[in-house]
DNA sequence: TGGCCGTACTG
DNA sequence: CAGTAC
DNA sequence: GCCA
């Protein structure tokens, strides 16, 4: 009784204090010149996330990533990027050096990347460029099941638009939904209706279990003014009502009409496992309002439950950014752990192969993470970048 | 020179 | 297992 | 791409 007691306890602290420092996010994350269109180095960034996307279609993942790091860096640069002086400011950050260096060089010299523009003519780049234009916008936009071996594949198949792809193509589930939900699934969703989302679904939850805890995480938990998708995370006090709880909520949710398409239903391997938890991935709507309030678009929703001891790691991994999370597994694995999206536990690796791992460190929030692994805390609004943490 | 997160789902 | 997503 |  008393470890169920104190489980609720804690999940509806975490809870309560998700939404109050949710609510501080985004004041202070209004109070910054935060958003892209403004940047102060809006040239340098488009030309570097315009290589990040180049070497991603031809699946150099790890100059992607590079890339990727490169981009948080000049736009988390305090000023105006315009002086040699400045790229060497620039040098003294971790993950950028000097063919980075040289690059921004020429970029605030002569505004342009003649790298940048000798990929572009190559001929394949500029037809899967066509696709990835396509398929994957921008790295916020989220991905459609369409990465740069199909691409590559449906060139050499010659095709070469969208309709091409749309009449000739064996596209899976996946791939299928994403062109049918084209145009929604593009468009960023306002925070506004994020939280209608959140709304309406912790509605339907509530009418099957109403001791669940619900938590929006993504990039609104990082307090974004706009996300690509929407990312619920679920749990409930006492862990046997986590199985099965997932399929009841995504049949509920079927009846009230909210869901539209699925990519990924609630799968029923280790349904008995201790840290079992479960995973849906689909298409949702919200139902036009009384007062005459119509959504415009189908919207992409994850929701993912997971048992109270997990409940901390899922609310850290699933706040993200990619970069923050895998900076922050790297480090715990430096330090000899291994860190999920549902443990934290001891490893012992051979030749970086994990061959053992230990007994789980029990945590309770997510600040308990960061102190097992001699973290500062990191609040969910500065997690938006790749960081470089260090043994202290 | 080798590592750059760890895991789950689809087909 | 490869490919993709989170 | 960068880093140890």
């Amino acid at each position: 009784f008393f470890f169920f007691f104190f489980s609720f306890f804690y999940i509806w602290i975490e809870n309560h204090e998700t939404k109050r420092d949710a609510s501080q996010e985004v004041s202070e994350h209004d109070s910054k010149i935060e958003d892209e269109s403004c940047d102060l180095n809006y040239n340098i960034v488009s030309i570097l996330q315009e290589m990040q996307r180049i070497y991603e279609l031809m699946g150099d993942n790890w100059r992607e990533f590079a890339y990727k790091r490169a981009c948080g860096i000049v736009k988390m640069f305090p000023k105006k990027i315009e002086t040699e002086a400045d790229v060497a400011l620039l040098l003294k950050t971790k993950g950028f050096s000097k063919k980075l260096g040289a690059k921004v060089l020429e970029i605030i010299q002569t505004g342009q990347l003649k790298k940048l523009n000798e990929l572009k003519k190559l001929p394949q780049i500029e037809a899967s460029n066509l696709f990835m234009g396509i398929w994957n916008q921008t790295s916020l936009c989220g991905n459609r099941g369409v990465g740069h071996q199909t691409v590559t594949q449906w060139y050499r198949l010659g095709y070469r638009t969208l309709d091409d792809v749309r009449e000739k193509a064996a596209l899976n589930e996946r791939q299928k939904i994403g062109l049918k939900y084209y145009d929604d699934l593009r468009a960023k969703i306002p925070r506004c209706e994020v939280e209608e989302i959140e709304h309406f679904v912790k509605k339907e939850v509530m009418k099957i279990e109403s001791e669940c805890a619900l938590v929006t995480c993504g990039s609104y938990r990082r307090g974004k003014a706009e996300s690509g998708d929407v990312d619920l995370l679920i749990t409930h006090p006492r862990a046997k009502k986590i199985v099965g709880l997932l399929e009841k909520i995504v049949d509920q949710l079927n009846k009230a009409g909210f869901l539209k398409d699925h990519f990924s239903l609630p799968s029923h391997k280790n349904k008995h496992a201790v840290d079992h938890h479960d995973t849906y991935m689909g298409i949702c709507k919200l139902p036009d309002t009384a007062d005459g309030r119509v959504y415009k678009y189908c919207r992409h929703l994850d929701i993912k439950v997971f048992p109270p001891a997990a409940f901390p790691f899922a609310l850290l991994y699933f706040t993200g950014s990619d970069h923050f999370n895998r900076s922050m597994r790297y480090f715990a694995k430096k330090k000899g752990y291994t860190l999920s999206s549902y443990q934290l536990a001891p490893a012992i690796r051979l030749n970086n192969h994990k061959t053992h791992t230990g007994q789980p460190i029990l945590c309770s929030s997510e600040e308990q993470v960061f102190e097992v692994l001699g973290l500062k805390y990191v609040k969910p609004c500065d997690r938006n970048n790749h960081e470089y943490f260090e043994f202290s």
